[in-house]
Formats: structure tokens, sequence, C-alpha cells
DNA sequence: TGCATTTTTTGACGTCTCGTCAATAATTGA
DNA sequence: TCAATTATTGACGAGACGTCAAAAAATGCA
């Protein structure tokens, strides 16, 4: 039944040799650098051998994408566990975020193009459900958080604001911070220097507005980010590495 | 000198005409359905009649982009004329964001596309910057307000952020929940049913965070940024007719 | 082991689109 | 009017996609 054959796993083997493959060519050269001929070349099989495993190229994308989001889930859900308070397990979360951005940039590059809409247009609903779910997983842990804030009383029930709102504004602010950085040059020239403090302080505001116990000054709250981020980067690094 | 030939303006009209031709294949087809044959033979040109206009397909998503963002710096210089508070016009600006996103979708989507790093990638450093310069000029547009703010005394001085970084936070939060909105079909399955209240109610949360008196409670500031909508809707979509 | 059957691999092929450019047509100006 | 300039045309080469019939390899059964 679940047995597997040797030749069943030479393929699984294969099809990870064509994501090794793929993945630093769509890094540094881009989409349209990527194309099934050259993995196939450079892999030497037909490039039929390549089709049998991804019935087009943007296939290949979601699945590093797939790979991608397995990491971030991974760091999300190791910034979460403890004991600690739920306010500072979401600071660490938050930690994560930066962490993913800058020491993972290729899977973070990957995101991005995962959300090209050419690319995501021609992927197969398969693998844009595993990307959803991957998501929502991501969401979840947040969310789960904030509830359990609410149930421990440091964070206020708000009239008019659920707790999946709450994460949709700490998404919305990390997202945009990150995508912003990323993508506008102008950023600098405008006069913000510094984007992951300027994002952090955001975060703080938030969570002040949010009323959620304990209030942090911002000088506070920067402190405790850089410990968490000191405490935190090794581990961080280490799910990286055995992520592969 | 600025004496312009019948052949010239028939020329320019050409490169309008093309646009007007592209545009409805871009948005409602995507990209790749966007092809210089299908163009010049929707218009009984020669396909190198087109190139003659535009080097690639690229630029002309460049070009809509350009007259998109165009109409978006429009709005934005309507929403902070006037002699109110700039905290209110602030909250316009707010608004002509979304009136943006909601009314004039075809743009906005052109927006997205051009974001798209093959697009922006491939197409001329010189639209680029035309690009860069009218993204510049939306973000001038908010940081005087905030500038305007600093000098009224009604925005503190914050030692840990400069004016330019509150713009970021601001920007960040709204682009980053439009992007969601538009491209996360799980945020209605995780809970987030009114991502425009929301993004207006963290927008809210923000300037108190920063001491903007005014003070508003979310109740308060609902209530304006309904007033406002309801106020400058007709001018918003005057200035969207004229936009041709 | 030998042979028939199934599975996998191969790469030539048809199609599509891009962007070019020599040839042709139209316009201009003297 | 006609030579010179400018604009238009569409056939063409290049390169990528995705297919599929034929060849090769693997499997299973006697």
């Amino acid at each position: 039944m679940v047995e597997i054959t040797r030749k069943q796993r030479e393929i699984q083997q294969r099809t990870q040799d064509i994501l090794r493959v793929a993945k630093p060519i769509l890094i540094s050269e881009g989409f349209q650098a990527l194309t099934m001929d050259r993995v196939a070349a450079s892999m030497q099989y037909a490039k039929g051998t390549i089709y049998n495993h991804f019935p087009n190229k943007e296939e290949i994308v979601l699945a590093l994408a797939i790979e991608a989001m397995r990491l971030r889930h991974k760091l999300f859900a190791k910034a979460a566990e403890g004991q600690r308070s739920a306010r500072i397990r979401l600071m660490t979360i938050g930690v994560a975020c930066e962490f993913y951005t800058q020491s993972c940039p290729e899977e973070f590059q990957v995101e991005q193009w995962m959300r090209n809409s050419n690319i995501w247009g021609k992927s197969s609903p398969d693998r844009q459900a595993v990307i959803r779910e991957c998501e929502a997983g991501c969401m979840q842990i947040v969310a789960s958080l904030v509830r359990e804030s609410l149930v421990q009383g440091d964070l206020p029930a708000i009239e008019h604001l659920s707790p999946e709102e709450m994460v949709f504004g700490l998404w919305a602010i990390t997202f945009g911070s990150q995508i912003l950085t990323a993508s506008s040059p102008s950023l600098h020239a405008i006069g913000v220097f510094d984007p992951i403090r300027s994002t952090r302080i955001h975060c703080c505001r938030l969570l002040n507005g949010f009323g959620w116990q304990p209030l942090h000054s911002i000088d506070e709250y920067l402190g405790i980010v850089e410990k968490i981020s000191a405490e935190f980067h090794p581990q961080f690094l280490q799910i990286q590495r055995e992520h592969r």
C-alpha cells in the first residue's frame, strides 16, 4: 500500500532535483530565463521528462513557493511556542517575519513570483489550494495568539474589531512595509532610511492602540524586539538549515 | 519650435488609440493576451507600425500605468486642497484611495500589472522614472500634510519618527490592505468581512497613535470618513470623467 | 532465463509570439 | 515635378511552449 518502489523514489528525488536546478535560475535571472529546455539540458534529461513532473513552468514556481511558505510557517510556529505572554510571542512572530525577509531572501523572492498574476493564473488549483492553506495556517497562528490574549484579559475585547481583523491590520502593515521596502526605490530618496525600525514602531503603535497590555513605550518595545531577535536568531537559522 | 505638424498630431493620436485598444485586452484577458499582432490587427495597422510607438508590449503597460497614476495623483491633490485641518485632509486622501481602488478598478489593476517584475524589468528607464516621479508626487502630498501639522502643532514631533516615516506607515497599511484585499481570497474565509472598514479603523489607530490632534474615537472617525466620502464622491467622479 | 506487457524517456515537431529590417509607399519641400 | 526624407508594411528568423509517436527501459510472469 504505502510501499514505495525504488523507481518511485527516484522519481520523487528527481522532482526535488528539478526544483534545485530551477530555483537559482529563477532567483538570479528571473522567470523568463526559467525555460523547460534549459532545466532539461542542465539536468541531462529530455524536455518531455521534465513535463512528466510539472505540466508547465508556472507549476515549478508554485512548488518552490510551497517550500518557501512551509519554511515561513515553521518560523512562525517556532516563534509562537513557549510560555511567554501572547503579546511577546506575537512580537516574536514579527521578528520571524524580519528574519524571513532578510535572511531567506530567496524564499521571500519566490513568494513574490508566486503572487505574480501571470504565474498564479496558469498554475493548477491543487497547488493553489496548498498555498492558501499555508497562508491561512500562518494567519491562524497569529489569530490564536490574539484569541489567547482575549481570554487571558491582556487584550480588551473591542466592540469595533474582531480578532481576525486585528490580524488583518498587523498582516497588512507588515506585508505592506516589506513589499514597499523591496520594490520602492523611492523610499530611501524620500527619507525612510531604516524601514525595519519604522515597521517595528508602527507595529508597536498598533498593538498599543489595541490596548494590548502591557503597553510599551517605543523605547521599551524596540529594546525587547532587539532581545528577542538576538535570542531567536540562532533557532531560526537552525530551522532554515534543517529546511535544506 | 513648438510647432506641431498634422502628421505629428496624427501620430500622437495613434499612440493614444493604441492605448485605448490595449487597455481592455489587458484588463479583461491579462498580459499574455496582449500581443502586438493582436493590437495591430484590431487597429488595421501592420505590427511594425505599433513598434514605432512602443518598443515592446511592456512599455504599453507602463504607459497605461502612467495614465493611471496621474489619475491617482489628481485625486490625491483634490483631497489635499482646501482649508480644513491637515488631519481631515489626510483622511480625505484615505477616502481618495478607497475611491481609486473601488471606482477605478481598471486603473488599480493596471498599477498591479506595472509592479509585475516581468513587466517592470523589461520597460525603459525613462518610463520607470516617470512612474517613480508620480509615486513620489503622491507621497509628497501626504508628507506635506504631515509637515503642515507639525508646524501647526496638531501633531507633536516624535523623537523616534520622522514625518516621512509616518507617511511610510500610513502608506504601508493602506497599500498592504488593498493588495491583501485584492489578492487574498482567504481573507473572507478567515473572518475579515469588511476590509475597508478594518483599514479605516487601523488608520485611525495609527493617527491617534501618532498623537495627532484632535484624537477621534473610532465611532467619530468612521462617521467623519463617511461624511467626507459622501462629500467628495461627486468631485472624484468628476475628476475620473475628465481623465477620459 | 526469456519474452510479452507496461511504464518511462526521448526529441522532433507544430504553433505561437516576439522583435527586426529590407522593401515599398507616402509625404515633404525645393 | 521629382528627389529626398519619413513612415508603413509584413515576411522572416529566433526562441519558447507543450505534444506525442516512437524508442528504450523496467516489470512481471511462465
